[in-house]
RNA sequence: GCCGGUGUGGUGGAAUGGCAGACACAAGGGACUUAAAAUCCCUCGGUGGCAACAUCGUGCCGGUUCAAGUCCGGCCACCGGCACCA
């Protein structure tokens, strides 16, 4: 009996669309549970086989979350401002609303082709004027709040996308999205105030349930450390604070380091007897672009500032204070006490320029290399500190700095606040005007949207403005404080906007009051479940997180996290084993898959293909597999007898695999569950028959994975008229998951001798002996002490015996 | 350098400290067929053996244990993240 998937396929589709089953009601006695994944961006060049692996997977746990009773709300949308929207639009003279309108259209037909079980009521785009009112909306009330501020400071700049970059799509100092070349350059910006949060977006980590590696992932990234600032009198008069972790070695400083960019330089250039040394190697630092600095990261260069000295304020020796560029003006204060004894990078500049190095933790040879294990040294030659472990000299100079003035603890994180304009078109408008008289100024929000307006030209400009910049109409307007002339913001905001909230959207998405109403966010509170890549975990994934806590701050959000859960998927490699991306010419093409084997067999393949967290290769053949298993399962209609129970021989398998599955799919280990399945049917099959209940039990299992072809095989033998109103996950009986008599492994010293059928319920001795009469064993065992006899319940019995 | 992860057959991958390789893919052999596809059956980590079986085997070296892929210590390799962050 031939499967032919195509119309089985369409028909369930059409029928789930029409009955709106998947549409998610707010409110009612269900317990509700919010899966969410990672919405996509509607690129020019459509699905490949990598998109579907999170969909099915969060697909796979919601209709099995239905089963069990849950009131599920599984949404999607399109995450459509960005930058190759609008590279598309230029190169073709298309309006980038067009192009994410045709974009959204395929990748909406490929996706459903799927059957995912989403809720396409809930439908939302963030290039829709309806949504971005509220991406305008909480941008005002940041600014409002202080958090977003402008800010001209050294920014990264993309020599190609002409726009600047957050701190976060600067990889390897290049652009993350091009690989351009990144340089600094100074600029205007609006920022937002990430920073005020990083202490919160550590701590609340312990409030959610997300891999391990990603907390570590966010951790490190804000890079919290503890410290104390210290001051050091110059002979300027003025002083320099410096940032330390160390403060216990204060006593091995024997030189300062400050940035380039340190205010100091100017401030007393007058005092400064070699500046034109100093002002060049400025110069030079200033040049070099970020990847350059990474590059040059080994050699120490410095220039001394002759004329003045630092004042060490515990001992009052006075240190030479050196620029250098190994220290970064934007972390700490810019300015750094050097101990080359104990740091390894202080260590190579004293060496490069033949400064003096003073032990002040005992345990290392500093002859040969900085000693900068703090857990073990003891302190030396640091007056009041001596003789104290490196733990104690902190607590204790922390304390005597504080006493006399001179400095004070300090926390310091390596998170920076985040860069917020780009100066693209197709982004969100910033809703700001700018006032001579009233300065920034945020429009009323009765006029949101603030609307992107119609232009000719979308590219870049060369002088760095946005092409807004150009739109005279547009720019000109009133100041809403003073009446008086105004320009707006040309700016736009980043791709990354959009994302900070739609998952709140999603709870009420048609609401023209209120970004949620209150029902809604009272009833839906959170997201349960939301996987995605490990490639947003310190951007997007942070991002909607500072912008939840600061929701929930001003009372918009009721929870203080926006994600109980997190998990991540692994890529879909191409059959080469390397990534899919159209230059390698490895890209599978979901179409292709659903047409030849069907929707059913490209998710269980998905699903089956391996560690769902892990990497996988895509394998043509490997299908095949899945497409049998489908076929076979298909078959089981013709071997289907009247009897409506379980049959005992099956029983346990039933309960075991029922248990199995389930646990399964809630620890994301959707490949083993295949594999049970697998492993059941061959059983059945084994039988030459399967019963009515055991082909209803079997097809509700197999449901969540192949929701069309279990559908039709319940309809064709009259078990039930649709598994998603009328089915329900089934039960096991954890008595019923064992079998009456299991398989006993009989060791010798640890080694595997023999085996024997035992009941399951025999006690320890009676397998014992049970094992001593074994024919193998009793030769084995002639002529042998038993030293120790152990019994596993249900495992093995093992003897441990000498020779006598 | 720091943080996180991984290392098991030809391949993808399974194994609450308890029979290593479940479940698949590929390969080889056979059945059916005029033939092919499909399907079904058998074999499938290495070595020795006709076989029963023996023996070795989870990156490397040690350790704990009656028993280690799994736990502990020390290495190696690869992947991801961070990186002159004081």
């Amino acid at each position: 009996m031939k499967y032919d998937h195509k119309p089985v396929e369409k028909k369930w589709q059409n029928i789930w669309e029409e009955k709106g089953v998947f549409h998610a009601e707010t409110g009612g006695d269900k317990p509700k549970f919010y899966a969410l994944i990672e919405f996509p961006y509607p690129s020019g060049q459509g699905l490949h086989v990598g998109h579907p692996r999170p969909y099915t997977a969060l697909d796979v746990v919601s209709r099995k979350r239905r089963l069990n009773g849950y009131n599920v709300i599984y949404p999607i949308g399109w995450d459509a401002f960005g930058l190759p929207t609008e590279n598309y639009a230029i190169k073709n003279h298309i309006h980038p609303e067009i192009v994410t309108r045709d974009n959204v259209k395929r990748f909406k037909k490929q996706i459903q082709s799927l059957g995912i079980s989403f809720d396409w009521s809930r439908e939302i785009n963030t290039t829709d004027p309806e949504y971005y009112k509220w991406t305008q909306w909480i941008f005002i009330e940041l600014f409002n709040h202080g958090l977003a501020y402008k800010h001209e400071a050294a920014v990264n700049w993309c020599t190609s996308c002409k726009c600047v970059l957050a701190n976060e799509e600067v990889v390897n100092g290049v652009c993350e999205r091009c690989q351009s070349e990144v340089v600094r350059k100074v600029k205007s910006q609006w920022m937002l105030k990430i920073t005020e949060y990083a202490e919160r977006l550590i701590n609340d980590l312990d409030l959610v349930d997300y891999p391990e590696r990603v907390k570590a992932q966010q951790k490190n990234w804000i890079g919290r450390s503890t410290g104390a600032e210290v001051d050091f009198q110059t002979t300027t008069g003025s002083k320099l604070t410096v940032y330390t972790t160390r403060p216990d070695t204060l006593f091995g400083a024997t030189y300062m380091v400050i940035a380039p960019e340190h205010p100091f330089v100017n401030e007393f250039a007058g005092k400064i007897t070699n500046l034109d040394e100093v002002k060049a190697y400025q110069d030079a630092a200033a040049r070099k672009s970020d990847f350059e600095r990474t590059e040059l990261a080994k050699d120490k260069t410095g220039v001394r500032l002759e004329g003045v000295m630092a004042i060490n304020p515990v001992n009052n020796k006075e240190i030479p204070i050196f620029i250098s560029d190994y220290v970064l003006v934007s972390y700490g204060t810019g300015a750094i006490m050097a101990v080359p004894a104990h740091d390894t990078r202080d260590y190579d500049f004293a060496k490069a320029f033949d400064l003096p190095i003073i032990e002040v933790v005992a345990g290392g040879n500093i002859e040969e290399e900085a000693f900068t294990d703090c857990a073990t040294g003891i302190m030396v030659n640091s007056g009041l500190l001596d003789g104290l472990s490196v733990e104690e000299a902190k607590i204790k100079i922390t304390q005597w700095l504080t006493k006399n003035e001179v400095g004070h603890a300090k926390v310091n994180y390596k998170l920076r606040d985040w860069v917020f304009s780009r100066q693209r078109y197709w982004g969100e408008p910033i809703p700001i005007v700018h006032c001579e008289k009233c300065g920034y100024v945020p429009i009323p929000k009765s006029e949101l949207p603030l609307r992107l307006p119609e232009i000719d030209s979308y590219e870049p400009t060369e002088t760095g403005e946005s092409p807004l910049a150009n739109i005279t109409e547009w720019v000109n307007t009133k100041c809403p404080c003073c009446g008086g002339d105004a320009k707006r913001e040309t700016d736009t905001m980043p791709q990354w906007a959009g994302s900070s909230w739609y998952y709140l959207r999603y709870m009420d998405p048609h609401n023209s009051e209120a970004l949620v109403g209150k029902e809604a966010m009272d009833y839906w509170k959170q997201v349960d479940w939301y996987n995605g890549g490990m490639e947003h975990t310190t951007l997007h994934l942070l991002y909607s997180r500072f912008w939840h806590k600061f929701l929930y701050d001003i009372g918009v959000v009721p929870t203080k996290e926006p994600y109980a859960k997190r998990t991540s998927h692994g890529m879909i490699l191409g059959e080469n084993g390397e990534k899919m991306s159209k230059s390698r010419g490895n890209v599978v093409n979901p179409d292709e898959i659903v047409e030849e084997y069907g929707a059913d067999t490209m998710r269980m393949y998905e699903m089956f293909i391996g560690d769902f967290e892990k990497a996988a290769p895509w394998s043509a053949s490997g299908i095949k597999g899945c497409r049998r298993f489908i076929e076979r399962y298909w078959n089981l209609q013709t071997i289907m007898t009247g009897d409506t129970k379980i049959r005992p021989e099956l029983e346990s398998n039933f309960h075991k695999t029922i248990k199995k599955v389930g646990d399964d799919i809630e620890n994301i280990k959707f490949n083993t569950a295949i594999a049970a399945l697998m492993a059941l049917i061959n059983d059945i099959t084994e039988t030459g028959s399967i019963t009515k209940e055991e082909l209803r039990i079997f097809s509700i299992l197999l449901n969540p994975f192949a929701p069309h072809v279990t559908e039709q095989v319940l309809e064709d033998c009259k078990l039930s008229a649709c598994m998603i109103t009328d089915e329900s996950w089934p039960e096991y009986d954890e008595a019923k998951c064992k079998d009456d008599t299991v398989e006993i492994v009989v060791q010798i010293n640890g080694k595997t001798r023999s085996r024997f059928i035992i009941s399951s319920d025999a006690s320890s001795d009676e397998a014992i002996s049970a094992a001593k009469s074994d024919a193998k064993i009793a030769e084995a065992i002639n002529g042998m002490t038993i030293i120790k006899e152990l019994y596993v319940k249900g495992k093995l019995v093992n003897l441990v015996v000498k020779p006598n």
